[in-house]
DNA sequence: TACAATTGACTACAGATGTAAGAATAAGGA
DNA sequence: TCCTTATTCTTACATCTGTAGTCAATTGTA
């Protein structure tokens, strides 16, 4: 697969309604950030404007208005994020960042109850 | 306290080796991170600037140069960084990211293994 | 003491990003 | 058909980042 588009910050706010809703236009797209952030329409019609130059989303004409989808899967994005994440600040170890976590917040026991089924599951299964 | 510098990818290269090598001259940073990356010794003068300009790195001069300490704390920085980095992936969730992390690449055996002594060990000292 | 070399300060510059305003265009209604 | 208005396209601009180069000062050396 070609390596994933930079993605921003901000722009990432943008990618994350086209994951939900899309297809979704331009005003739908608009209205749901601007009920969640401060900026103004301008501004989203900019993001979105980069991320279809990224190729991160196409559009499609519908009558007057277009309609977006993404190119690139939410799965994919966010598991290549956290991969470099992991390995910039926890040398690639996720049970590094998992115990500094805890650390700093500790688990609810729901958590570690689902955390410890993640486990069992994969260990009886033959996980490696 | 207040609230932690924006620190760039190349910038956190320059912390690392401070964290690691504190108090430390600007030309062990330099020798160490010439070994690790392709930057030229001006481009990394520039980052320690940039670090010091934003309160990161406070600096002493010891003869002739200087020598830098950190002023913001790596286990510090690093949660916080974290922290932001759940929320905007895995709505704060991190046995979210643990499992999508498995789904990709599954655990090794030792990783099982000390995960599970962690969630024992919290649970036994009656994590909430 | 004058100079070369070391080290820090200042300047540069293109591309990305946050944050938008203004111009152009097309479509639906009068 | 012409105009109003909704929607898209173009332009703007300050700041941050990556990536250095040049100028200036200080210091050890000849």
């Amino acid at each position: 697969m070609p390596h994933l588009p930079h993605i921003s910050e901000a722009e990432f706010e943008v990618m994350k309604i086209v994951w939900r809703l899309a297809p979704v236009s331009t005003n739908e797209i608009t209205d749901a950030l601007t009920r969640t952030t401060s900026w103004s329409p301008k501004t989203i019609q900019t993001l979105i404007k980069r991320l279809v130059n990224k190729h991160a989303l196409s559009y499609e004409k519908q009558g007057r208005m277009f309609v977006y989808t993404p190119l690139i899967k939410e799965a994919e994005y966010t598991s290549q994020q956290s991969r470099s994440f992991l390995k910039r600040f926890y040398n690639g170890n996720i049970t590094a960042m998992l115990s500094a976590y805890m650390e700093h917040e500790p688990l609810s026991e729901t958590e570690i109850d689902s955390l410890r089924s993640l486990l069992f599951k994969d260990s009886e299964k033959g996980g490696r």
